[in-house]
DNA sequence: TATGAATGAGATTTCATTCAT
DNA sequence: CATGAATGAAATCTCATTCAT
């Protein structure tokens, strides 16, 4: 029910600098302005919900505890959600729309397309080392869950579409669904890993993965 | 095929056409011929540990349903292993395990470059499709789990090395560690997207999505 | 006795004739009322732990049974208490405080030093008699826990100076306080044997210990 | 059934220096001599067993550690005691031993009164001071166990039986059966107070209790 | 809407004990 | 006698969820 106008939802995800759970007691004045305020209510809970996703995983936190890092009492957890699962799916439709509104902006900012394809897969690393374990959480509970599995194929699938629009727009040939599927799992692999630290603990250094990325892209999209 | 190794770590892994655990009720009051016999426990363990996590996940079972589905009671899952991820990681050796002896059985199959190339994907898409819950358990632990994330490098790191001696024993120049890794993950999330069916619900066919890889490998490697 | 505190730590302990755990099962389905009163929820489950506690000893129980015990679902003990020690250590704390209002309402009664003193050892006497179990776990913990034994000294700390107050109000010299100590450590030991029934079980009678206590109090402390 | 000069009693209790349970691996050839001798084994079992005891706590080892700790398989603990008290039982019978053969020692070594008294209130002292943790479990177990309780009381008789004859022997007056137990009780509070750290812990010195210690002695013995 | 105490099923883990060898 | 793998009942603790206020 709430617009997307109501809610800001980039500002929760894509804005933020993610750290771990805060340690200061719930933020709560004795009845603080947000309280009664549903859709600031349901941000805060999302919001509170994105963070400890991110940091503990989403069988590393509980309802209650969300609720609480929000500053809500465990019941109004129950109140905006049905169940946790929910709220996870909530969180992960706020990212994908802050990674595309990364990209969006990215496109507008003008340059050639080289410029363009390098700073866009840097934006789309950061995003991804910035939201790491809320991306393994939801890469296991895709294989696990039919929710979740259902909201990422569909999410695919907007990407292509967006993906498309974008190369006509350039008056660029589109490439086969196929290969632009596969450039965007691509993109995701190895930005989680670098986003996780496994090119580097190997002793590769980022950017030399960064430069593969850059050339897989050319090769499969143009 | 293991055959004189105490532990037949690969058969568990390797070789089970994987189904959903069964439902019918395993308690048993005497001892089976199976008892006593703390190897074959052993494995019985790690096989029914196996097949819940690539079911259910590792989130979705307990130890003393492993131990049930095992043949065993409860306490017996504890004189094996000291947690429930003690036994995970030693479901991922074996599963590493199987899929060297998978990419060492093709290689020494002979044939052109090409052919083995694709038959290699081919065999490693069949594998991961069947590891698929087991896999996306394994990416979730990694991003929260110290021990976890420390075997899967260091499973990655020997993988490159292999992938060093292969090439070198073919006589073709070797790539950068950086190519190596890379196209490691690629064929992961290749694999992996087409396990969990992501290429079919978009509809585009698995063997575009090999082809894809097929491409890659060559351009990465060579 | 207690009135406006928040907690009736005193009654829960000093009054009543404690019995044995219940052999009914206490399971509830519906809200009683006294659900929703988080004081006089915790102030049943202490209740309740020191009746088992008392009974069957702290090993002998379990946080499920108290919960029941008290009318409570298992779940209900972990919302008051984070484990089995915390309310261990409150059980001794309210066991405490009923001493304490045992002896400040004797020395209150008035009369010769001699008859205050043989009325405070009877009491005392019978108040080991009917907490003989809950003391017997006390001191093995006391021996084990880190915590229980600071709380133990701590309230030695502050009985030997309730003890030198008593006395420099009556005006006598305060004897040291290693005498002071011994006393209160005679007087433990002492009545722990007769609520034991040591005595008696050797041929000896209560009383002719009771005197002993009296002639060592009297020699000690004055 | 084994006899008392078979098994080494007072060695096991008396002379060794405790620590706490040694984190050696058991100690353990491939067929110690020490097996397949019954009395070897037994006795091994009763000295890790008193050592754990008096480590942890009765409720804090289990059968299995017992016997490992001993060198020996868990079967093997029920090959010799029927269970973990059996076991508790005749350590604290071992442990009485010790007492006693430390007392008469000490009375047959000369002295006067007076000195002999000291000496003997050191040493008890030390005794406890080493025995502490086992000592709280038994008195843990007093309260709640009916054979410890009965094995208790049978061997305060013995110790007042032992009294009565050492001071009949001495030609003094023998005091009643009152004073004398008072007298033991007494003993056991203030040792365990020193063994247990209490006195210190209040700032008061060792030597002060012992100097009341030997005061009530007199008074109640002479 | 928001609250928050209470729920209770269920997961993890322990350990005294058995028994076939 | 000794072994030691296996047992399974039971204890500790968690957490998604409810519901009366």
């Amino acid at each position: 029910m709430p617009t997307k106008l109501k809610r800001p939802i980039v500002s929760a995800i894509g804005g933020t600098h993610v750290v771990g759970p805060s340690r200061e007691s719930p933020r709560r004045t004795a009845f603080s302005q947000r309280h009664r305020q549903p859709d600031k209510t349901r941000a805060a809970l999302i919001e509170a919900a994105a963070r400890l996703f991110n940091s503990v995983g989403f069988d590393g936190t509980d309802s209650n505890r969300i609720a609480r890092e929000a500053g809500y009492a465990p019941g109004t957890f129950y109140v905006h959600f049905p169940d946790k699962l929910a709220i996870f799916l909530e969180v992960y439709r706020n990212w994908v729309n802050a990674e595309w509104s990364l990209v969006e902006a990215i496109m507008k900012s003008g340059g050639s397309a080289r410029t363009l394809g390098g700073r866009l897969n840097l934006a789309v690393v950061e995003h991804h080392r910035k939201w790491r374990t809320f991306r393994a959480s939801l890469r296991s509970l895709t294989a696990t869950d039919q929710r979740v599995h259902a909201a990422r194929v569909a999410s695919r699938a907007r990407q292509i579409d967006t993906m498309t629009d974008l190369i006509r727009a350039r008056g660029t040939p589109v490439p086969s669904r196929a290969r632009m599927l596969s450039q965007l799992l691509i993109a995701e692999a190895l930005c989680d890993a670098i986003a996780e630290g496994d090119a580097a603990s190997l002793g590769i250094e980022d950017r030399e993965i960064v430069r593969v990325l850059d050339e897989t892209a050319r090769d499969l999209l143009s």
